[in-house]
DNA sequence: AAAAAACTGGACTTGTGGGTCCATTTTCGC
DNA sequence: GCGAAAATGGACCCACAAGTCCAGTTTTTT
């Protein structure tokens, strides 16, 4: 079943519209029928892109937010291979979640882990996947330029970076503070510069 | 209104018995009607306890859940003065999560953000606040001992730890997997270990 | 022990939101 | 331009879960 040119382009419309209603109401109290109004569209062409109900819509709306977390990080993450590049991901990073505000699209369709469970996770993993490579991506190029100690495991560090990253927007979602990013990134980024202990 | 014995063990066992619910199916699929199965009572009696309805009950499953994430930390997490203190105090965040499996009443409660929204949020950032201040305690007791530089600040320590502790959790979930956490715990704890680059 | 207050059972109401159906219109390939 | 396939509108259904009510029982208080 090809998808018209109209085709896509209403089912394009779902699936922005549906992601931008979630950011003003949050995935549990999302309706079907707030998608419609907001898009113009009728409960008929929803079922018809998306067979699965809700359930493929917000799995569509987790791909399509997915894909922008990355995007937003671009061209900085694809190249951290000097200390101003990681200094200007940061801040990114930071600016891109100030921007955002205290919600987080991705997060919400986590939580609302029930049938949707397995797909949504695979999304989310795979988010995560790509992000620590991209890091640990980075880290390696900052050994092999000697600015790091090739001692250092560079998945380990993307990991650790990761979870901080992860951690301080989760923070942010409920106390509306950037503090707790902040910290984690620049101690993160701090901890890869300093020399390894002689331990 | 006050309590009789028998009315305060009945809501009691309702809240345990819907915090236990909620592990089993998440709050998405959470009804009344499970957690009034799983715990023998009516409906009547929930609303006698919960009169704010389902949003009350939550929000004491929240709270309920809150205090025990710091009490299972213990007694390490309030006496985190000595290397080992820390390294056992490491080790039970991960045992705990590892126990707890990939569910985590307390997000998923935050994801459910509606009429809830503020009053989670506060019992959401008191923990924070709790949690983040015995960190920064445990960092000012290593520095009176020496094994930190003094020039670390405490708070901002305590955050970068913290955020890493929750991503750390997130991904979990996600995952599966409690390679993050150790990550961001154990690099954590050797940022602070390390002496400071003589920049 | 008797009255008041707290507690309990369970039937009932109700709003809502996901999902279905089919008749009509538009688009597309040839 | 014509027929098939895709796209659309909107009325309809229905399950289900939150919340109400009140009659009856147990506990507390004096």
């Amino acid at each position: 079943m090809p998808l018209t040119r109209k085709g896509a382009a209403t089912r394009q419309r779902i699936v922005e519209g549906a992601a931008s209603e979630m950011r003003r109401l949050g995935v549990f109290s999302l309706t079907l029928d707030d998608v419609l109004r907001r898009t113009g569209t009728s409960k008929s062409q929803l079922f018809h892109y998306f067979p699965g109900g809700k359930d493929e819509l917000l799995l569509a709306v987790a791909r399509y937010e997915a894909s922008g977390v990355l995007g937003d990080q671009q061209p900085e993450l694809s190249a951290l291979n000097s200390w101003s590049a990681w200094r200007s991901w940061r801040d990114k990073v930071v600016e891109r979640y100030r921007d955002q505000g205290p919600n987080c699209p991705l997060n919400a369709v986590m939580g609302q882990l029930g049938p949707t469970s397995e797909g949504a996770r695979a999304v989310v993993r795979e988010l995560y996947a790509q992000w620590q490579g991209e890091l640990a991506a980075g880290i390696r190029s900052m050994q092999s330029q000697g600015e790091i100690e090739p001692a250092l495991d560079a998945e380990r560090g993307a990991r650790a970076l990761l979870a901080g990253v992860q951690g301080g927007v989760l923070i942010h979602l409920t106390t509306g503070s950037l503090e707790h990013l902040e910290a984690a990134l620049d101690q993160g980024i701090e901890f890869l510069r300093r020399p390894r202990a002689q331990a």
